[in-house]
RNA sequence: GCCGGGGUCCCCUAACCUGGUAUGGGGCAGGCCUGGAGAGCCUGUGGCCGAUAAGGCCUUGUGGGUUCAAAUCCCACCCCCGGCGCCA
């Protein structure tokens, strides 16, 4: 389906793996569809002369004869068989290149290997603010304890103490409430998902790098509620007249960060479990641009009311990763790294997804591919550090953002434990 | 986990025992009819190959097997429902 997609496009297609600096073998792709459909043309043909003497040989039991034709039908069944397993090979190599294709580049993408290349979208709030780093803070104020997170458990992991428990929910309370106030579904998945669900949401890559497996069970942790919420209609036709169907997700996330070793080693920024509310949104294909300007604006709403200083890029070809045709990334201002830094990534899938999920939506008589978009909207942790950092006052405390004091229970500001 | 019942096209449903190429209804789309609407009637409704043709192949939860032939018989697995057991 996506071959078919990249056969009427087929330039452009060239071109946008050639943004991405891509390596995807896709002349050798070409060649084996062709094969593919040449097979099925021979056995399709092989078929029908079966068929036909099926029915010869139907026809003589009924009137009473004999029917004598069965070896010809066995000499039939040998021809398809043989081409049938040649088939299922060319198929299956045709699969595993399938599973790693990558999308198509949207045009306004910067073009460019890796994220010097970013482009800046817009900024909001005051940048520059520099001082100490969550770590030294939540130390501090006996918020995070990593030693010994890592004793039970080992190095990206963490236990969340006092005060900073109920920030983490606090957070995750309002940027649920936040979802629904945008018109957005609440869906809490399950946090375990079978193989073909992930494969259908992600490309393999993903699976070496960050998904962990259950043992003896065909069931991976879930990495992202993305994957979960476009799991919900895998396989369903949806109507014109639901779309958009618009979801906010809130699960953990579990992640091995295999290919980040030495990177972002201490802290809370990247860690193997944490919790994310994530907006997803099922759209017709005219549709999806307008939509993923409302996620990343969505997101940019909610960091601007925790009043965090952050910017908007324009992620780079060379870094979308395959799924997305485009992605803009919020990176938040962290004044203990002196530095933005990731906080929201927010993409249009097009129909990369829906094609591997078989998510087509009904206009009129046809079945068209439904498109798929998903943006971070709060992953906590990440906010936490955001918090700390940024709200941390001359005297020590942590003052608490004003949408988060309800959720606090009117409590304005983190104290420092009394000793 | 155990015992029983079940999974059919977008939805519902017939055929399953007794193997012969998936029935009917609803919805939706188009057409006829109408001043207009409704009712009624007709056609279409998934995937693949092919030129958007003609035509053909495939499709009854998934994968195997028996057979000239499988929705139908046999085996394994998945899921749903009911009962029992276990459990935060």
């Amino acid at each position: 389906m996506m071959l078919r997609l990249i056969r009427d496009r087929l330039d452009e297609y060239r071109e946008s793996l050639k943004k991405r600096g891509s390596d995807f073998p896709l002349e050798r792709l070409l060649e084996l569809d062709d094969r593919r459909r040449k097979l099925i043309q021979e056995i399709n043909g092989l078929r029908h002369q079966k068929n036909i003497l099926e029915q010869e040989i139907a026809r003589k039991i009924r009137s009473g004869a004999e029917a004598i034709e069965k070896d010809k039908v066995k000499t039939l069944d040998e021809q398809i068989k043989q081409k049938e397993n040649e088939l299922s090979k060319v198929e299956e190599q045709i699969n595993s290149l399938q599973l790693v294709m990558p999308n198509f580049v949207e045009s306004s993408v910067p073009v460019g290997p890796d994220e010097s290349y970013n482009v800046v979208v817009r900024t909001w709030g005051e940048a520059g603010k520099t001082g100490p780093d969550h770590i030294d803070i939540g130390l501090k104020l006996d918020l995070i304890d990593l030693e010994r997170a890592a004793k039970t458990s080992g190095a990206r992991f963490y236990y969340l103490k006092r005060d900073l428990v109920r920030l983490n929910y606090a957070l995750i309370a309002y940027g649920l409430d936040f979802g629904v106030r945008k018109g957005f579904t609440l869906l809490q998945p399950p946090y375990m998902l079978r193989r073909a669900i992930v494969e259908s949401a992600v490309d393999l890559s993903a699976f070496e790098d960050a998904i962990y497996k259950i043992e003896n069970e065909d069931l991976y942790l879930l990495t992202t509620s993305e994957h979960a919420i476009l799991g919900y209609h895998y396989d369903e036709i949806l109507d014109e007249k639901d779309l958009p169907l618009k979801y906010v997700g809130i699960s953990p996330c579990f992640r091995k960060e295999a290919g980040a070793h030495g990177r972002d080693t201490k802290g809370i920024f990247r860690v193997h479990v944490f919790e994310k509310v994530e907006q997803f949104i099922y759209s017709k294909p005219e549709d999806s641009w307008k939509h993923h300007e409302e996620l990343i604006r969505n997101a940019e709403e909610f960091f601007q009311s925790l009043e965090i200083p952050y910017r908007v890029v324009n992620v780079a070809s060379g870094e979308l990763g395959a799924c997305a045709a485009k992605k803009y990334d919020l990176e938040v201002w962290l004044p203990g790294q002196n530095k933005y830094r990731e906080a929201v990534s927010c993409s249009n899938c097009l129909e990369w997804q829906a094609i591997r999920a078989k998510i087509r939506y009904r206009k009129g008589n046809e079945l068209n591919y439904v498109h798929t978009l998903n943006s971070t909207l709060v992953a906590t942790e990440r906010a936490l550090i955001a918090i700390m950092e940024n709200h941390y006052q001359p005297d020590g405390r942590i003052k608490i953002p004003r949408p988060l004091v309800p959720y606090m229970n009117g409590q304005e500001y983190i104290e420092p434990q009394k000793v």
